[in-house]
Parts: structure tokens; C-alpha cells; sequence
DNA sequence: CTAGAACCTGACATTGGCGTCAGAGACAAG
DNA sequence: CTTGTCTCTGACGCCAATGTCAGGTTCTAG
């Protein structure tokens, strides 16, 4: 498969692929004329790579813990950072939630006490 | 209290809080000779910025919400507007759990079959 | 063979929150 | 008044992921 149809199916830019690989994230074959060729797996590894800078990991951690996270191998250094990248998605969640618990704080006393017009 | 006290007392950096004051997130009054001057509240209400950032709220968006949230007063399309970045923030949560998941997916399967050496 | 679509590399632009530096003014304490 | 600390503004830098543009090459359909 070709960088264009990777790109819609993955629902990412070329760009973006082309990035990842620049990044070691991703690999492809070429054809004679060095055009880059995928396999039908890519399209699951850009998936993966998408959630993984959804959590907010940078490239660099996406790098270490990726051949882990596809192919279950680890070293021991890696399940170290493996759970420490996991830990601070967790921490991240509770602020998240601390935040969402705000705002519906201010949600519920609008329901109880009614809309206050201000202006506007 | 001066901008060094607060940025003390917030935990954060003096640069951030004229950030923040440039983004019509923060306000001050000024003495004869310029210098800004924070009351009480102004501790907690950096801490609040600091909380809807970490959700990942962009500086507009905070200016938007945050006089309801610090005041409770609320007009009909602030409403629509918290409601929908209430949902974001949710949604986030979602995806961050996901990856969090996926590690974890790891890290159990480790502990199951134990540690592959692989190089390194 | 040829037109047009898709692709290539390389480079510069952007966004956001903040670090950092320079040069100048403000202010508290002695 | 002086000195040292804090503050001021303005500007440039940075990082990371991506957009975008230019100028050229490859592939595919007719």
C-alpha cells in the first residue's frame, strides 16, 4: 500500500507518516523509483502511534516503548519505562478528572440556582 | 503581594503569570511606578489556570470559561460552552485510560511470561 | 507515449506555553 | 543617597507535531 492510502485508512496526513518515520517510528519498503510501500499492518502500528501521542508521550518514549508494546518483548529497562510512562498517564487522568469535576460544579449550581444573565 | 509572592505562593514562574495577564487571564493593578499588585485570591485563581491548562483547555477557551467558574455566573451560551469542554475533557480521559490500558496489556504479559531479553 | 495524479526531498511556517536575556526603572533598608 | 533586589517591557528562542510550498520524479490509465 502506498503513503496516500495509508494516510486515509489510518485517518492521518502524509505528513504525519512520513514524520514517523523520520522519527523511527514507522518503517516501509520502496520501490525501485523510492516510493515508500507499506503492509497491511501499518495501518494498526499508526493507530497505536496516534493513541499513544494522544496520551500525551513524546516521540522520543513512543520510540523506546513501541517494539514492547507490539511484540510483547521487553528488557528490563523497558518495563521500567513502561511503567512509569503509565504511572504519569494515570496522574494525568486524576487531573483531568479534578478538572471535569469542576466544571461540573459550576454545571450542577447552574441546574439547581438557574441561569444567570450578566450581559451579553 | 507582588508577582514574586504569587508566583511563589502558585508555584508557578513570574513569566507565566504576565503570560497569563496578557491573555486576559489574570489581573493586576499597578503602583505609581508600574509594579503589579496581586490580592488574595489571585493564589487561587492561578491555581484554577493552572488546572484547566493541565486539561488541556487553550488560553481562549480559559478566558471564556473562567468567570463563571470562579463566579458561578453563568449566561446561556457559557452554559453550551462548559457543557462542551466538560465532554472534551471526558473524551480525553477515554483515550488517555485507553493507552494506559495498553500498557498495562504489557506489563501484565510480562509479569505472566516474564522478562525477553532481546539485545539491548 | 503522454497527461495527470501521486509521490519524493528539503525547507520554512505555525501554534502555545514558557525560558531567558538585555537594558532600564522601582523600591526597601541602611 | 546608595546598594542590592525586584520588577518592568520587548524580543528572541525552543519544542513538537504538522501544515505548506517549491521543484522535481514516479507511477498509472488511456
Amino acid at each position: 500500500m502506498r503513503i496516500g492510502e495509508l494516510a486515509d485508512q489510518a485517518g492521518v496526513s502524509v505528513r504525519s507518516l512520513r514524520y514517523y518515520e523520520q522519527q523511527g517510528l514507522l518503517d516501509s519498503t520502496r520501490t525501485p523509483g523510492g516510493q515508500r510501500i507499506y503492509e497491511e499492518g501499518a495501518v494498526e502500528r499508526v493507530q497505536l502511534i496516534q493513541q499513544l501521542y494522544a496520551a500525551g508521550l513524546p516521540s522520543h518514549a513512543i520510540v523506546d516503548l513501541l517494539p514492547c508494546v507490539s511484540t510483547g518483548m521487553v528488557t528490563g529497562s523497558m518495563y521500567d519505562k513502561i511503567r512509569h510512562e503509565r504511572d504519569a498517564i494515570d496522574q494525568r487522568i486524576r487531573e483531568l478528572a479534578a478538572a471535569r469535576d469542576k466544571l461540573d460544579g459550576v454545571i450542577e449550581h447552574v441546574l439547581r440556582v438557574g441561569i444567570h444573565h450578566d450581559g451579553q
